[in-house]
DNA sequence: TATTGCTGTTAGCATGTGCTAATCTCTTAA
DNA sequence: TTAAGAGATTAGCACATGCTAACAGCAATA
């Protein structure tokens, strides 16, 4: 597997990431979530397109070659490990440790990658959740705004795309909405297009766009 | 502190070392150790100029600045730790943990560096026997090449040149010339160019522009 | 149908990092 | 004193990654 910049990497598991979540991948998308001028984006996808990382169909949907997700998996994979160890083994906050993988996950090597996972007793999902590739979620997860006041439910992940807002992310940990806690649905109002919610911790609101990134398990009992 | 390149922050640090190791540090020897051509050298240490890491004096010698010397501590630091981490927690071979730690020094947030020294216990010295910046070797350390035959000598600290050969390195452990080590001078031939020198796990040999970069200390008693 | 507006694309530019080939400069040795 | 050799520099190139400005193409809507 050959070495690719950062810069492809970062586009890489935008794409994975794009795709995981169902959306379709299109050049301004990409240019939107990597903050870059559309030429810019149009400079790079040719060079992907050229090194074989992907393929563009005629709607102009960027698709990933079996080569890039490959190499989008590995780095997805090195990406929620880090976020493991830095929230597990050295305790940084929850809400800030997307940042920091971020960093880390263009710089492990394989034995790096393959040591860490042993050291942490190969994990399978990230600390928000996210499984990790070649793992799924439990199959009855729904997002937040599909559930109904009175429901219970326990968080299952918290979508990607939520973490690049380090506020938002704060916000979701000082309501304790992380991955395995248990929430009651109390209220969905269009009018605020918010839910919500009620748990040991307290009460909180979550605006639709929010809610829509978050799945959840429904629990029967209390 | 400003973010620099993986490029600039190399030189950074290939400067600190050759600081460190008390030898003049001109262009040529940063080309030879960053394996780049003399222009791209003489190109970007230009930028360093520019940039405030570095002066040039009349000899041509390059000289950090006060910035320049803040940083190379701060990357050597980064360094280092990784190193002990990969080395002690991961279990990652010891004549391997160079070439990892080379990689991921340059993706360590500041909070990331602060929270892995604190669950390292705030290591002093790398696997290697390279003190942390702002640490020094023991007074009385000398090279083995300054020690006599029938000299006990403990090993502190493998000359961070060596650490660039991987299977150099390899030999040293497989000899176990590693820090807190003891072995015994047999004898220096100039013929051979070499010491030899025995221990526990057998005997060894080395020739002298290794041993020359091989810091110990001398015990007076077995 | 004509227009608006989103998306993609092209042209043209800058900067960092790399190269080779050629040249310059200084020290040292013949 | 001159020749040789090491090291520094310049010229000229390439490529990845970034930008703005301008324009092209297509879909939805007035």
């Amino acid at each position: 597997m050959i070495e690719h910049s950062q810069v492809i990497e970062e586009y890489l598991l935008t794409l994975y990431k794009l795709n995981r979540a169902g959306e379709t991948a299109k050049a301004v998308a990409l240019a939107k979530l990597l903050k870059t001028s559309p030429p810019t984006v149009h400079a790079t996808i040719s060079r992907m397109q050229r090194d074989g990382l992907i393929n563009v169909n005629k709607k102009k949907e960027l698709i990933l070659t079996n080569e890039g997700q490959k190499i989008a998996e590995d780095i997805a994979y090195r990406h929620n490990l880090s976020e493991y160890f830095l929230c597990n083994t050295l305790g940084i906050p929850w809400y800030e440790v997307h940042q920091h993988a971020h960093r880390l996950e263009h710089a492990m090597t394989p034995t790096v990658v393959q040591k860490l996972a042993e050291f942490l007793g190969k994990p399978e999902f990230c600390p928000h959740g996210t499984p990790m590739p070649g793992t799924t979620l439990p199959e009855n997860t729904i997002t937040l705004m599909e559930t109904e006041p009175g429901m219970i439910v326990e968080v299952a992940m918290i979508g990607e795309s939520l973490e690049d807002s380090v506020d938002l992310m704060k916000i979701l940990q000082e309501h304790s909405i992380m991955p395995g806690n248990r929430h009651k649905v109390i209220e969905k109002t269009d009018v605020m297009r918010s839910i919500s919610l009620e748990s040991k911790e307290g009460s909180s609101s979550l605006p639709f766009h929010v809610a829509e990134k978050i799945l959840v398990t429904k629990i029967t009992k209390d």
